[in-house]
DNA sequence: TCATTCATGTAAATAGTTACATGATTGC
DNA sequence: GCAATCATGTAACTATTTACATGAATGA
């Protein structure tokens, strides 16, 4: 009973561990996430904006600056209390490690030979997908995180590894099974038929 | 607009998938995805037995036995319908990949040095998950497939090489992480360092 | 005998996305 | 002037899991 299970818990710890970075509106803080977390997090506003005002009448997050007049802004800080509970989350041993569904694998485990043509492009544009990814860590590597707090972020570059290194082996995988697939699936060109 | 989106997509091609490899009860079709498939794709009885029946009304797939005298059993078998459905969406060009989230690296994102300790055993027992489910590829890989019809399971390989990849990828992962870790955590006590 | 596994199914809860409505501001 | 971006929020939908109810067969 160490770490209570409220209702969309995930969603809000992810949106604490971003305003514990820096005071952010709902809309900066999927901004926030999409650029440094996408790989391995991301939130909808249909997530953000709720939880959001949960956050705040429960009194782990205010809102610092209320514009009512032109465009609606509303830009929150955390609070002590949701520091605190950011803090115990991130250090009770309960870590949820859901595998996470790949369509692509399923594909590949279901597929027979005759399939091993039209599976060829979709190797190759999750390839393509990789690649940018990888790109982009090695950007996120090379980059200063900026205006943190003094302490946040110490261990942001071990996420940055996991993306690299998981693009990386991915990218490898890739090669692989394309040439396995190319061996399966005969050139229609020459007179090579079968099934 | 090629590939149409029925409800529940997703699990009923894993269900096809699975009848086009043998005749299964719901059951067995659980019990096969979580043997064989755990690392990227599992379904829950909730969503098996239901799309079991809607399959079966779409004449997708037939029931092969059905005892109601004593336990109580259905077994299915894929029809020729089916299989062409099951064909399609795997030549289909459109894969959904989602990241899926990891919230093991959202904890890392968002530590500061004083977590450090705390997140040791926390990475600590996701190597020892990670070491189990390379064990069990490398037991999927030496073994023998079985009973599959001909040409069926001609790409399982695929699947399996990319689960040990990444298992092998993660293990090093925990490893580089868990001396970052020690590096920021300070010793609880002075005699004891290293392992 | 008794725990485990086999077996079906549903109800409720939880999680999360998408699409929409609405409008201001910025930069070209 | 107009496209892109900033910004908030909700409703509906889709997806998926968990917990429960029920009971037979197996094997130690």
């Amino acid at each position: 009973m160490s770490t209570m299970n409220t209702r969309r818990s995930r969603s809000r710890h992810a949106i604490l561990g971003v305003l514990s970075h820096r005071e952010a509106t709902g809309y900066e803080i999927r901004k926030l996430l999409s650029g440094t977390t996408a790989h391995f997090w991301k939130e909808s506003y249909g997530s953000i904006y709720p939880t959001l005002a949960e956050l705040q009448s429960e009194g782990l997050i205010q809102v610092v600056s209320h514009e009512t007049a032109g465009r609606e802004t509303k830009r929150f800080s955390i609070l002590p209390e949701g520091e605190r509970r950011l803090r115990e989350w991130i250090r009770s041993p309960e870590v949820q490690l859901k595998p996470g569904r790949n369509e692509l694998l399923l594909k590949l485990f279901f597929a027979r030979r005759s399939d091993a043509a039209a599976l060829i492009p979709q190797v190759e544009s999750y390839r393509e997908f990789t690649r940018k990814r990888a790109i982009q860590y090695r950007r996120f590597r090379d980059e200063d995180s900026g205006d943190l707090p003094p302490d946040a972020g110490a261990l942001i570059g071990t996420t940055i590894d996991f993306g690299l290194a998981a693009a990386e082996m991915q990218l490898a995988w890739c090669r692989r099974t394309i040439a396995a697939l190319r061996e399966l699936a005969p050139p229609l060109s020459d007179e090579f038929r079968e099934e």
